[in-house]
DNA sequence: TCAACATTTCAAGAGAGGTTGAAATATGGA
DNA sequence: TCCATATTTCAACCTCTCTTGAAATGTTGA
């Protein structure tokens, strides 16, 4: 995780519809979802939501897996964590005090 | 921080600039640094740099406070740790087992 | 007040990103 | 093979973002 990949993965984050798509998988967790739930629990016609699940995916926030006729999209959470990681290590490694001022519980970096 | 807030500072962060500002500034800690002094350091010309720190502050991402002629910019701990807080606990809350996913160390969400 | 300094604002152009409907691709079952 | 289903790809259009140089704003000291 460089930082061309966490602005990557920040840039696919910061669009409403995908963070939306995020949360949702989030609380699908390990069955994911299809192409097709999705957009629909999005309210969204299929060519919107596909591309933003492709952006998501070349992020690396997502995983996709084709099940016969579906594909199924899984919240990746190796790429949210690692995207969690890297601002909190650029974060901590330069300044150990602001894991206070971020109201985060202590822990070593 | 609702999600909107949240898009905007993802939004901003996600711009190479943008981040290298952040962590520069993250390394000068409470002194901050000058409108000046960050344009060079990031080899850009003053309204290059002027319209990307206005897009932090606006993010709440970094403070301004005008000290004589210069502008002193500072990262603004509490908006960094509101963002690594909503991120956390959007995915926290959801799903329990994520923490360790993402390779932190145990904490309460 | 005037000049030098520090920074922002503005307008214009280039480029990236988002939305849409239609067409293309892939899969499974009759 | 043919049809229905599931999803992506494509092109067109619009909007938003980024970059640049020039002009405007605010500040200090002579």
């Amino acid at each position: 995780m460089d930082e061309k990949d966490a602005i990557a993965m920040l840039g696919a984050l910061s669009q409403e519809m995908r963070l939306r798509i995020i949360r949702y998988l989030i609380g699908r967790g390990d069955d994911g979802a299809s192409a097709g739930e999705i957009a629909e629990a999005m309210d969204a016609i299929s060519s919107k939501a596909s591309f933003h699940l492709s952006a998501l995916e070349r992020a690396g926030l997502i995983t996709s897996e084709r099940q016969s006729r579906k594909i199924i999209y899984r919240v990746s959470f190796l790429g949210l964590g690692g995207l969690l990681s890297f601002i909190l290590n650029d974060c901590c490694s330069n300044h150990p005090d602001i894991r206070e001022h971020c109201g985060l519980p202590n822990f070593e970096c």
